[in-house]
DNA sequence: CAAAAATTGTTTGTACACGAACAATATTTC
DNA sequence: GAAATATTGTTCGTGTACAAACAATTTTTG
């Protein structure tokens, strides 16, 4: 142990770091079948939610940096689930939307969203999850 | 909104993802005299702790893929932070271990993470700190 | 209106993060 | 002791994450 207290473990970005590492790999596991990243289906869901939104403000709703945003884009409009248009009043935006395939991916796999926070959240009594939630939210 | 109550933002995964981001912001602002990332300080800080400590092993401790462990230990090294010698008793192994150099960073910065873990847990009241630090241990 | 400032998006470079496949070496099991 | 299994570490490929510098365009300000 460390001469002057510092405990690792008790830190709160490597308890952080590592309790997203658990999230992520729940979620790789329940998505794996969908081929989607934790950002990826965040952005779909988003990008539903929005109906039609810019690359920057999906950014900034999904908490991703413009050109981390621009990779997340570029995989899944490779993919043929979302497709661009040029935006005519404000000639540096592309507005992005689902395509058919998209929103048929998002709506099966939407549901196994709710699967992923419960199977991380499983140790915890509903109580616990409301406060994590809740102090977690406080933080950010 | 989404038509089947799927909200992003109280989803865990999304949640630890954006503390996990705003942790690591604070970290970086704090350390970018010392040049070291989280994920260094933590190696630095373990092998400090165990004096000498294999790759795999130091690895488990800091919650490191193998693969990521590799690039960690190699920048430190590079450095001149750490330094590894041959095992004689296991041959696949190198075991690790901090030189003055990366002594005396770590005992510069160690002060400093204290300075990390308070101000991302500023918004909360002491009581809500331990609770969180608390339910977050039990979902890793 | 013209200059200044802000916004949108791109590119480059560095650093995690991890799955998968692999080689070398140790350990366990029969 | 030989075969099976496990551990240690490497390499490759894909995907976040973000700083910094930049071009194009729009908005604000004087």
């Amino acid at each position: 142990m460390s001469a002057d207290g510092y405990r690792l473990e008790e830190q709160i970005g490597f308890l952080l770091r590592r309790a997203h590492q658990r999230a992520t790999a729940i979620f790789a596991a329940r998505f794996a079948g969908y081929g989607l990243t934790p950002t990826q289906f965040a952005a779909l869901a988003k990008i539903a939610d929005e109906g039609e939104v810019s690359q920057n403000r999906l950014g900034r709703l999904t908490a991703m940096d413009p050109a981390t945003m621009k990779g997340v884009i570029g995989r899944l409009s490779e993919r043929g689930l979302i497709a661009g248009r040029a935006d005519q009043e404000d000639r540096r935006r592309t507005q992005w939307r689902l395509t058919e395939a998209g929103s048929a991916l998002l709506a099966r796999a939407r549901s196994d969203g709710f699967g992923v926070t419960d199977e991380t959240l499983e140790p915890l009594s509903p109580r616990e999850r409301a406060t994590l939630l809740r102090l977690l939210g406080k933080i950010i």
